[in-house]
Formats: structure tokens, C-alpha cells, sequence
DNA sequence: ACCTGAACACCGTTCAAGT
DNA sequence: ACCTGAACACCGTTCAAGT
């Protein structure tokens, strides 16, 4: 019992090597994340690495797709959310307001960015959206539709959910010293979806 | 006709070279901007640089502020704005609603910083927050106010409007063959900002 | 006193030489 | 056939040597 998986050598594929390099990341920032850092990590040379990678920048795209896979949607069976305290998000769409599932996933989303501090930088630099981020992506598209949008609207509200929440972490990772952050993403989350969703149902309202 | 502006060297101050960094960022973007690149702009080697300047950081907070510094504020009367159709940016605050002079103030900002797409990134990674953008700031929070939003509900609009500007830029200059992108960031920020508005002043509304 | 060419310590990437 | 040490072309930064 020395030991069975900590000592990774031979194959060295692409899977490792995106698990090095997210271990780099997480523990020293993306900064360190250098190539030589890398094959350092796994007892090889750099040259190694580009046998299994074309360069640095696909590096950074498996790496954001490797986060984009295991994104929170604490809505479903089968996935985690926030191991702690799964009563809040559990709440969440069951409530009468058609925004609650929508600000409930968001939440659990920026919870998940926010303890990897080098995610939203890659996903932003990526050159192509992570691909792993279609499960997800769908998920969030169906609850937004559930909430009485159409489908271009439905894209939108997406794309612009993704942008708040960029913004806020890219500022945040920028200005740690900032203070009140943890609240503010949730104060502009429900204001945004607030004015999404009543877009869609306020016309009666408004009009009549 | 040779020249009388472009052959500056001799006192080489910081206004310099912030100004033929931005010139090497605008032409070729922010990859290009080397101490090397801007130093041969300038006709001196690059060590000079280094006693005007702490170093590339403080180069690239520099270059964030002097962008800020000349953000547009289509409102007041002696800012520029968009110089094409200032028909539109004025019609904004004119109108019954409240929302519509902070959409015009932001629409211009986008249209200002999607004009120099590395401004976002350099903004965003900095350091500080560039200390130029007090005014535009000060203007913002101003017309939040107007909207109806106390002080700290102002701050937390200002914040929640920059961060989903800052994510529409970002994801657009990694992203550029994204179709619909100029009309996006204009949906989604209508929606936040109905969002915004309408939750200071709608409890009269649903309440009774 | 002030400036700067050359050097230093990195980085990503390539390639000829190893097995 | 597959791997890799050493080299290449950059980068930001420093410093001793110039004027």
C-alpha cells in the first residue's frame, strides 16, 4: 500500500495533464501555471507535454472544460450543488416566483467560480466556450423557459446572466479587498432576473 | 507637410508614454503592447521607460485611467458622447421613465469602451480601480439617485451595471464571431435596470 | 546627474539527438 | 517509434557602464 494513484508516470494523455495543471492552478494561481510548472508536476519534461497538447492556450481551454463539466445544478437529482447546506437551494423553484430556480442555480454557480478563482479568467480567455458547459447551459436555458421566456429570449437572459456573473468575478479576483462582494452578486442576480422575468409576464400588467 | 506632432522625444514624462502605449494598443492590440514595442515608439530603449514607470503593471493602471478619464457622459452638456447621432443619447432622461437616462449613460459606455477592446481587459485586471473614473462614477450614481435608489442601493446599481458591462466586453473580445452582440448587451441591460428601478418604487404597486 | 546597452531570469515553443 | 535535453526567440526587469 505505498502508494496507487499519486504516482501517475508513463501514459501521460491529456487527462493528467489538465489534472496538473488544475492542481497548479487551485493551489499557486494561474500565474504559476507555466508549462515547465506542469511537466514538472509530473516528472517529465516540457517537451512532453506538447506530444498531448498543441500549446499553452488549449491547455487553458481543456482546463475550462474540465470546470465547465462539473458545474452545480443544484435543481437536479443527481448533483451535488453546495454539499453543505442543500436546504437553501432546495427551496429555491418551489416557491411561487418563477425566478427562484433561476437565482437559486446562478448562486450555486457563483459559489462554484468563487472558490476556483482561476476559472473565470480562463473561461473568459478561452478561445471556444467550453463545450462541457452545454449540460449546464441547457439546464439553465429550460429553467429560464419554465419561467416564461421563448427561446431567443431565453438565450439572452443567458448570455446575460453569464456576463454579471463574469464581471463580478473577474472584479473580484482583481480587487480582493472589495468589501460587501458576497452580497452583491446576489443583489444584482435578483434584480436582473426580476426585470427578465417580468419583461415577459408584466405586458398585462402595464398595459391594461 | 512632414510632420509637427508625431516626432515628440527629448523629455519623455509619463504622458508620453501612456500615450504611445494606447497607440500601440489601438493598432495592434494589447498582446503587442511589450516595453520593447512602446520604448522603439518613443526612440529610446527600454530601460528608460523604467524611470517613469515602477514597471508594466503600473503602465497598464495608467493606461486604464487615462480611458476612463474620457468616458463619455452623454447627459451633461459639455461631454461629447457619440459624436454622430447625439439625438438618441439626449432623448434618454427625457422620457417618462426614470430608467432611461442610466441606459443611455451605459449604452454610450459600451459603445465607448467596445471601440477599444482592450480597454476591458486593462480595466479589469488592474490593480486599482483607475481613481479617473470618479467623475463618470460620481455622474452614475447621480442619475441612480434620480432613479429613485438610496445611497447604498446606487453603489450596489453601479457595481451590478459595470460588472455585467465588464463580462459583455470580455466575452465578446474572446468570442468575436458571436452573432446579435451589439443588441444584446442593450436587452440585457434594459432588464437589469427595469429590474433595478422597479424594485424602489414597485411595493406601492404590488402591495395595494 | 541622468540615460541606456547589455545582461539576467524567466516564459512558450521547437528540434536534433538520444533510447 | 517515442521521448526529451538543449536551444531558440521572446518577455519584464536590473545594473554597470557610458555621457
Amino acid at each position: 500500500m505505498t502508494q496507487d494513484v499519486t504516482y501517475h508516470r508513463r501514459p501521460l494523455n491529456r487527462q493528467l495533464i489538465v489534472a496538473a495543471a488544475r492542481r497548479v492552478a487551485d493551489s499557486d494561481g494561474l500565474a504559476e501555471l507555466t508549462l515547465r510548472r506542469v511537466a514538472g508536476e509530473l516528472g517529465t519534461g516540457q517537451a512532453s507535454l506538447y506530444r498531448h497538447i498543441a500549446d499553452r492556450a488549449e491547455l487553458l481551454g481543456l482546463l475550462a472544460e474540465d470546470l465547465a463539466t462539473s458545474f452545480p445544478m443544484p435543481g437536479r437529482p443527481d448533483e451535488p450543488g453546495e454539499p453543505g447546506e442543500p436546504g437553501e437551494s432546495a427551496e429555491a423553484g418551489r416557491n411561487g416566483w418563477a425566478g427562484d430556480a433561476v437565482v437559486g442555480q446562478w448562486e450555486a454557480m457563483y459559489a462554484y467560480l468563487a472558490a476556483h478563482p482561476w476559472g473565470a479568467r480562463v473561461i473568459a480567455e478561452g478561445s471556444r466556450v467550453a463545450d462541457g458547459a452545454h449540460s449546464v447551459a441547457g439546464h439553465n436555458l429550460a429553467l429560464l423557459r419554465a419561467a416564461g421566456l421563448d427561446d431567443d429570449d431565453a438565450v439572452r437572459a443567458y448570455r446575460a446572466l453569464w456576463h454579471l456573473l463574469l464581471g463580478h468575478l473577474l472584479d473580484q479576483t482583481a480587487h480582493p479587498a472589495t468589501p460587501g462582494s458576497p452580497g452583491d452578486f446576489s443583489w444584482a442576480l435578483r434584480r436582473l432576473v426580476a426585470g427578465i422575468v417580468r419583461a415577459t409576464d408584466a405586458p398585462a400588467e402595464v398595459d391594461s
